[in-house]
DNA sequence: TCCCAGGTAGATC
DNA sequence: GATCTACATGGG
């Protein structure tokens, strides 16, 4: 992997980005803030930064950023230090049967996403679809969070930080279409601002602590926890069982119902600390076989 | 009209 | 402990 400046000092190209899809990295379903302008082109918001990106091949174009924004925020958000090919290697010694779910979509690589947005958007996941989940956290972001700037005429804002969440009431939340995780997202938002709450303190605990305390918050259970440690609190052993999870590890494992906490534990057997890499595949596959 | 969606809390047994 | 249900909202 190579970085370029441009000429103008505003547009970064990065070459020969290994194991990387920026569209499956995006729609896989592990994040929320981002829309499709073109073809392999998005624009991505990650805390208060806004980018717009454009792939092709091995090649990524970056478009108004400078050098080291790209080397500090969105090299390690979209955890391209990570060498992707040894993951894949490691799960597929695992369980070969893995092949067809990883050969689908080989370039998704999991975000590190920021804490408190990631805690917000998956309490607002549950019994919700994706579109659903994108429209309400860009609702809350446009009324409560920063403008961080325009592309092709469309505004772009932030999800609020904590000082401009203690102002968000239930009823805002019920407004912007939350429905009965409104009180859910109060309390998280009270939660995070006490002690031990903040994301570098989760990170240092361990899984098993961190996911205590995860618990705690009201509208956050097993899975939402889960999705939390994998996607924002860098636990790549987390391995989040939701119904499409349920689904497609009942059929490659079991072939019966089977309650998730026994998914959960065969999963800590089979792929260990790469738990989370091997169910964004299979979430994703399954999904993606659905329809 | 009915069923489901990246679930969870509270009630009931 | 393990199961059952209500919960807002929108789309198929």
């Amino acid at each position: 992997m190579k970085i370029y400046e441009n000429d103008n000092g505003k547009d970064i190209i990065v070459k020969n980005v290994e194991d990387f899809n920026i569209r499956q990295t995006l729609e896989c379903g592990q994040c929320f803030h981002f829309d499709k302008i073109g073809e392999m082109e998005y624009t991505v918001v990650y805390k208060k930064y806004l980018l717009q990106i454009r792939q092709s091949g091995k090649d990524l174009y970056c478009i108004n950023t400078t050098k080291e924004e790209f080397e500090t925020v969105w090299r390690p958000y979209f955890d391209l230090d990570r060498d992707y090919g040894r993951i894949k290697q490691a799960l597929l010694d695992a369980d070969d049967r893995l092949k067809t779910a990883i050969r689908a979509n080989d370039g998704v690589r999991i975000l590190n996403q920021d804490f408190v947005e990631t805690l917000m958007s998956f309490i607002i996941s549950q019994n919700k679809q994706i579109p659903h989940i994108k429209k309400i956290v860009r609702d809350i972001s446009e009324k409560y969070g920063d403008c961080l700037g325009k592309i092709n005429g469309n505004s772009y804002y932030a999800f609020p930080d904590q000082i401009q969440l203690k102002r968000i009431t239930e009823e805002n939340y019920r407004e912007c279409k939350a429905g009965f995780r409104a009180p859910y997202l109060v309390d998280a938002a009270e939660k995070i601002i006490e002690e031990g709450f903040d994301s570098l303190h989760l990170k240092e605990i361990g899984y098993d602590n961190a996911k205590e305390k995860l618990l705690c918050i009201r509208g956050v259970g097993e899975k939402v926890a889960n999705c939390v440690l994998l996607f924002a609190l860098g636990y790549r052993n987390a391995f989040p069982v939701d119904v499409w999870m349920k689904r497609i590890m009942e059929s490659m494992y079991f072939g019966e119902s089977t309650d998730p906490k026994k998914i959960m534990e065969f999963a800590k057997e089979k792929y260990g600390g790469y738990g989370g890499y091997a169910q964004q595949y299979l979430f994703y596959y399954a999904r993606e076989n659905s329809r």
